[in-house]
DNA sequence: TGACAGGTATTTGTTGGACAAATAAACTGG
DNA sequence: CCAGTTTATTTGTCCAACAAATACCTGTCA
């Protein structure tokens, strides 16, 4: 999470161009307006001549509008404001981009370790013996998996049968549409044959703690399991990955 | 997360604007190219060539993938692509428009319950006598809070403070980087006086169960309290307020 | 009077061209 | 070899025009 903390300093800055400033002031306008979902903005051209600035600048800006959830506009009718930001922000996720940096990389399994271990008592709680049993049953059809895209949907499936026995709507539909990032995650920096022996290995381990309530056990070995690919990503600044063991140490689980 | 689902569909729908499309072919040149972060995108003008289209097309294309954290431009130099997908998706949450639709609401607050209801046993675990003297002095603070904005502050006070136990720097992220939805929130339907009382007693029980590590009954009030101000988001669809009770019953906490 | 068909006017969508501003790269003089 | 300057390229913004979509008005007919 480095670098989100300045991001909103960056939209702050003195120097903004025309249409940073176009959006700027139509977030005003909506503000001071006292606009509500389903109200109306003016038409492009009188944004136009409200803020001084020419119809492409304002498109431009309305076009962030449009990528944010705010608004949506239909030929004719124009601008209305929506309110579909929650949406919008995990659309942004499913563009799969080759490479993932390691600031989403760790971002992304920031998350998965809150979901998957942090929840450690409710998963324990929960599972049933049926459970294990499904859970081993995808975990092995890790083994057969050709390509390696099928054995990292696979990987992908066996988390979230493991997130199921939660029980809980919310968590399945943020992996669901996480999920072109998490693949790649979890494709990076490993073979066919990885998925055979290590990560199979490594589910396997996490089932065995899962089915002897042993919460500890749970514990390390999925943070280690969510850990692993860190060593994969380009340390741009030269942090250094941190080893599993003392991460396991500074945020003990008690 | 209601709408989330069908957001996929929408992007894949068949009339596409010659935007989307221009967008959809850049993604489609990435993944071919195999451009990684840090590659560099052709010129404006060797895309507009490209997939014939014009420059400000080309333009708003850029805007959204920038809008997304994808690309990064400077004059000159071009676009880069980078990956800013995580910053892009929280900045959307400081677009404090003046309503936030119920669907919003569903899916904020269902993330505060994953992380604050769903994480009761670490909670419980971790919390110290300080910790409790702590909340109780942040909660405290909300009844001397003039202006209804400081008064909701103190309330998101409230709830960093008790997030802070659990000792997650990811989840701290999470919550100040939605903060102005949460805000926005939780003035929703509230006056100075409603965070004086109702506000104030629902922390303290909270509290109250926190200190006696009373985990259905933390479950229980916090549950309640974050689903609190159902009633005062617009049921468009007319699907009704679901009942804490019964909602209480449907994930049952065992 | 009411409903429906069709035209009209308005608004967004897209295009092409032009110029300004920024800046990386080449160039020049010491 | 270095520093300052010029140049060429690329993005940023603006303007004007036309195409496409569609809400709204209008006239007709039952």
């Amino acid at each position: 999470m480095s670098k989100l903390a300045t991001t909103r300093a960056d939209v702050v800055t003195s120097e903004k161009s025309a249409v940073d400033e176009v959006v700027g002031r139509i977030r005003a306008l909506i503000g001071t307006q006292g606009l509500t979902v389903g109200d109306s903005l003016p038409t492009e051209r009188e944004l136009c001549d409200t803020f001084g600035a020419s119809r492409n600048t304002v498109r431009e800006a309305m076009r962030i509008l449009k990528a944010y959830g705010i608004v949506e506009v239909r030929p004719k009718v124009g601008a209305t404001i929506i309110d579909n930001r929650m949406a919008s922000a995990f659309e942004i996720f499913s563009f799969n981009v080759q490479e993932v940096s390691r600031d989403t990389f760790e971002d992304i399994q920031g998350f998965r370790c809150l979901l998957e271990v942090s929840s450690v008592e409710e998963i324990l709680d929960r599972t049933t013996p049926a459970d294990v049993a499904d859970l081993r049953r995808v975990n092995a059809s890790l083994l057969n998996a050709d390509p390696i895209d099928v054995a990292s949907e696979h990987d992908f499936a066996f988390h979230t049968r493991l997130i199921a026995v939660l029980g809980n709507k919310a968590i399945l539909d943020v992996y669901t549409l996480m999920k072109p990032v998490i693949l790649r995650i979890m494709k990076k920096g490993k073979s066919r044959h990885t998925f055979e022996t290590t990560t199979f290995r490594e589910h396997e381990a996490v089932i065995d703690a899962l089915e002897a309530k042993d919460r500890v056990a749970y514990q390390y070995l999925m943070k280690t399991h969510l850990n692993a690919g860190y060593a994969h990503f380009s340390k741009l600044e030269g942090r250094p990955a941190p080893d599993d063991a003392a991460k396991e140490d500074r945020d003990a689980v008690t």
